[in-house]
DNA sequence: CGCCTGGCTTTAGTACGCGCTAGTCAGCGA
DNA sequence: TCGCTGACTAGCGCGTACTAAAGCCAGGCG
């Protein structure tokens, strides 16, 4: 089962698709495991270097460089600040482009609580009901949409 | 913003969450880009060696390899098929587990579309109702969940 | 003045992803 | 029997991700 191909999509032979397809652009982008590490702890609230460092299980080196290039790319923004009677300080914050990753990095969660064995699974709730929460695809009207019912054009 | 940690998540200190953490386990399963482009290929219909190494634009042995890894996971199957007047081949389908990835790509490609201006961006749509697509976070009352309403526990 | 802490940078080294080229093997068709 | 095609496998080399350990720097505090 696959889905449904449109427009320029439709009609490709055996060709690449070459470097602008969104999902390559994306993957080149954010594919690192410590980019979705670091996105994971700015998601459970991280703001500070040492905490991404500590939380994240990346060396100090490695959080610094990724969190640079997170920075570049408008993902996550540094931000100065200054609490009273210490010295000023910088803070990493999700940007709006930062925050459209979620769907990214906990729908990779949720395929490890269900196919993958070795995963301690976390629970995914929504605070207005405390009913489940599942990243899906859905249509405007409010359909959920599987696999051999998805149109993509090019 | 940040969502809400309840359980062993919320009274965590600055400890690494270690390699039992599920996003971890995704993307050390599947983050490389060899794999979300044969994902991506799997979805758009194809089947064979050849198809796969094509339209990916991967090299033969990349993707040799990494579908022998996809196959080894449980994200596609390889089974035997045979074209009358043919010799035996084999074909790579997806299985459920593979099909449970597909939020993690389209949310990728959404991401593209949105954020990363050297994207050609692709559009999505239900085969029913024609309606554009979305991938996100929905309680199972259909409330689309944002991130300060959406509770992760351990 | 000198220590300490937060926030990095530097250096050195390992490992892996991926590309390129070449080689292999099975079986159909000529 | 020979070659061709589909489906790989093997070997080499580059670049980058990541680690570990050390060093650096600013500024508040003793």
């Amino acid at each position: 089962m696959h889905v449904q191909l449109a427009g320029r999509l439709a009609r490709r032979g055996n060709e690449p698709l070459g470097e602008h397809c969104p999902i390559d652009v994306a993957v080149q982008a954010v594919g690192t495991r410590s980019a979705i590490l670091l996105l994971r702890e700015a998601y459970y609230g991280a703001t500070r270097f040492d905490d991404f460092a500590a939380r994240s299980g990346l060396t100090e080196a490695t959080t610094a460089g990724r969190l640079k290039a997170l920075v570049e790319q408008g993902v996550l923004e540094k931000l100065p600040y200054q609490e009273p009677g210490q010295r000023k300080r910088y803070e990493y914050k999700l940007t709006a482009s930062g925050e459209a990753l979620m769907p990214v990095v906990f729908a990779l969660a949720q395929w490890s609580n269900e196919h993958q064995a070795a995963a301690a699974p976390i629970k995914l709730s929504h605070s207005g009901c405390d009913a489940p929460v599942t990243i899906k695809a859905e249509c405007s009207e409010g359909h959920a949409v599987e696999m051999d019912q998805l149109i993509v054009t090019s």
